[in-house]
DNA sequence: GTAGGGTTAG
């Protein structure tokens, strides 16, 4: 049976054991957490039959090198073979070289390639395309594009002439480089002036590109154009486009592009194909979806490998379920799929998560057992624990302990600490490692400087916040919502109206879109000065420029007015929030009570609060 | 006989 047929026939088959299962169990249990459960029974019954991979015989095809070059394993060993070959009489071939420096790269070595590359232009030891290509691939790797960009003009001149491999390098180049607008440019004018011919590869270099840079339509036009110009797309064409939906949350679209190929093309999906698309429903919560491509890629034979477990793993401690988790660790275990360094990072975010620092300790501990060297991440995420209880010292104790064993903090340990401090107050031992952060070159990032605004904000320090905005001057971190709202609302509440009110301006006058919560911070401070009109005028504002009012905005309004006892602004924000489905927070309808009880408003609102009420609350015996 | 592409973790 083809593949198609067979994922066709999957689909429809009343007879599928797991179908009827799927349907029964999500037709009871619509809840989440419960549909979670039974993605955990389902994974135990679809993946528990053991069947072996067909991995074992690709083995023994290549048990000696292809060439002596694939023994080196150390630099110092081709440096020295590199000074042999370049005073061997006669000398060696171009072919060997090549080889020499490939091996080079492959151990990661880029600046060396590069200077060996140097050494033989000094010693007029030719060289060709292939040499080329490999030394600009080693530029790019570097994220120096550029200087592969030179190395083709210097091609040029001495008559080497590149081929799509030297294209498509430098085009990747760019792509790591986030350049992905002057990569389309490129891969453009090469098409148009026919500097060559785009292959397979090379698309799927532009379409990752594209991609990584969340121009999706794009991505996809670049598919058509592959269908138009002849060149058949490959199952990495589809996977990269697959793995970006999805991460943009359309797995919808994600699963339509995946029936096309499978279906209309007849590309049979791989590992990897199942791994995103199962990523993407799990990021969703849809459960049931994600256990139905796991027993379809069992079905299709395509067995789930250490990636897939880890997503799985990840997906549950997410959501809270860490036992189920080490469940789904001992399954994989049991299938040969041994856990790695990520499965338990995800494993101790999750206990952490739910603040089980002990637990999360125990599962460090216990890789450390397995042989597994926790990494920089696997840190942050233990660092992140200890931060969130407070637990500062043993925090502290950590971070050092990264230190020692030779592990560099990077900017999402630095952002942890922080947030850390900032939290129990200690502002100036913050400032010290914020200090100490950039003079390691650690560059902070949107988060840390965000952390670092908020944390100054709630510690009474707005002043400060503001000499670093201030600082910051046109940067590009400035030019982030977020930061504003974070400073109007530290501004408005140490009372500086004004200050606010200018950072708003501020945002409007650069072109930044103000969103629901700049707006509901800006209608907060109005309010706090018993400005309700101000608050009234931007709350129809906001409307007007196409940014509806969440439940947020409508309870600091709503308490604004509650304040100042309107009476009629009451009424008519209570019928709008029962039109739009929003309904009231504890802390509003106690002070609308007590307001009541007070007689300082009117019994009349007690109808009107009760079609707010959330479901499930009790009313508490105001029926009027 | 040598060179280029795809998936996890704040």
């Amino acid at each position: 049976m083809t593949i198609p047929e067979s994922i066709a026939s999957f689909t429809f088959s009343p007879l599928s054991k797991f179908k009827a299962n799927s349907s029964i169990i999500s037709l009871r249990n619509p809840l989440s957490f419960f549909g979670l459960r039974t993605g955990i029974c389902l994974l135990q019954t679809v993946l528990a039959p053991f069947h072996s991979t067909s991995s074992s015989n690709c083995q023994s095809q290549r048990n000696h090198p292809r060439s002596m070059f694939e023994k080196i394993t150390n630099l110092d060993d081709a440096l020295i073979l590199f000074d042999e070959m370049a005073q061997r009489q006669p000398p060696s071939s171009v072919l060997k070289f090549n080889q020499l420096l490939q091996a080079v790269t492959k151990m990661k070595h880029f600046a060396s390639s590069v200077e060996l590359f140097k050494q033989m232009n000094a010693l007029c030891i030719p060289v060709d395309v292939y040499t080329m290509n490999i030394v600009i691939n080693c530029c790019c790797k570097m994220y120096r594009t550029n200087e592969g960009f030179a190395l083709l003009g210097n091609g040029f001149k001495h008559a080497i002439k590149p081929d799509v491999f030297t294209f498509n390098t430098l085009l990747n180049g760019l792509i790591l480089e986030d350049k992905a607008i002057i990569a389309e440019r490129f891969f453009k004018k090469l098409i148009k002036e026919e500097l060559c011919d785009p292959d397979v590869i090379m698309y799927n270099t532009m379409i990752k590109g594209l991609c990584k840079c969340g121009i999706n339509d794009k991505a996809i036009g670049l598919l058509k154009l592959m269908d138009e110009r002849g060149c058949k797309p490959d199952v990495v064409t589809y996977n990269t486009i697959i793995d970006s939906l999805c991460k943009d949350e359309m797995v919808d679209d994600s699963l339509k592009l995946f029936k096309h190929m499978v279906l209309r093309k007849y590309i049979r999906p791989t590992v990897v194909t199942y791994n995103s698309l199962i990523r993407g429903l799990c990021n969703l919560c849809r459960w049931d979806e994600a256990s139905k491509m796991l027993k379809e890629m069992e079905d299709e034979r395509i067995s789930p490998d250490v990636w897939t477990f880890n997503i799985l793993v990840d997906a549950l401690c997410k959501e809270g379920h860490v036992a189920d988790a080490e469940g789904v660790i001992k399954l994989m275990i049991q299938r040969g799929n041994d856990p790695d360094v990520v499965t338990y990072t995800s494993v101790i975010d999750g206990y952490c998560l739910q603040g089980e620092m002990r637990k999360a300790r125990e599962a460090f501990d216990s890789m450390e057992l397995r042989g597994l060297v926790p990494d920089i991440v696997t840190y942050n995420s233990l660092l992140n624990g200890y931060c969130k209880k407070s637990r500062i010292e043993e925090a502290m104790h950590l971070f050092q302990e990264i230190v020692k064993k030779g592990l560099k903090p990077n900017v999402t340990t630095y952002s942890t600490m922080l947030q850390g401090l900032f939290l129990i107050g200690r502002c100036k031992d913050a400032y010290k490692l914020f200090n100490k952060m950039r003079s390691q070159n650690v560059i902070p990032d949107r988060f840390t400087y965000e952390i670092v605004l908020e944390g100054l904000c709630n510690n009474n320090e707005v002043d400060e916040a503001l000499s670093l905005f201030h600082l910051m001057g046109e940067n590009k971190l400035n030019s982030c919502t977020n930061v504003y709202n974070i400073l109007i609302d530290g501004a408005s509440k140490s009372r500086k109206l004004d200050i606010a009110r200018n950072i708003f301006k501020n945002l409007i006058d650069k072109g930044l879109e103000p969103n629901v919560r700049t707006f509901t911070v800006m209608i907060g401070a109005f309010c706090l000065e018993g400005l309700m009109g101000e608050a009234k005028e931007l709350f129809t504002e906001m409307e007007k420029r196409g940014c509806l009012p969440n439940d947020v905005t409508y309870r600091v309004i709503l308490q604004g007015f509650i304040k100042k006892e309107e009476q009629g602004m009451i009424e008519t924000l209570l019928k709008e929030m029962e039109e739009k489905g929003f309904s009231i927070d504890a802390s509003t309808l106690s002070m609308l009570l007590d307001q009541i009880k007070a007689k300082s408003l009117d019994d009349s609102l007690v109808k009107l609060i009760g079609k707010v009420v959330p479901k499930g609350v009790d009313s508490l015996g105001f029926k009027s």
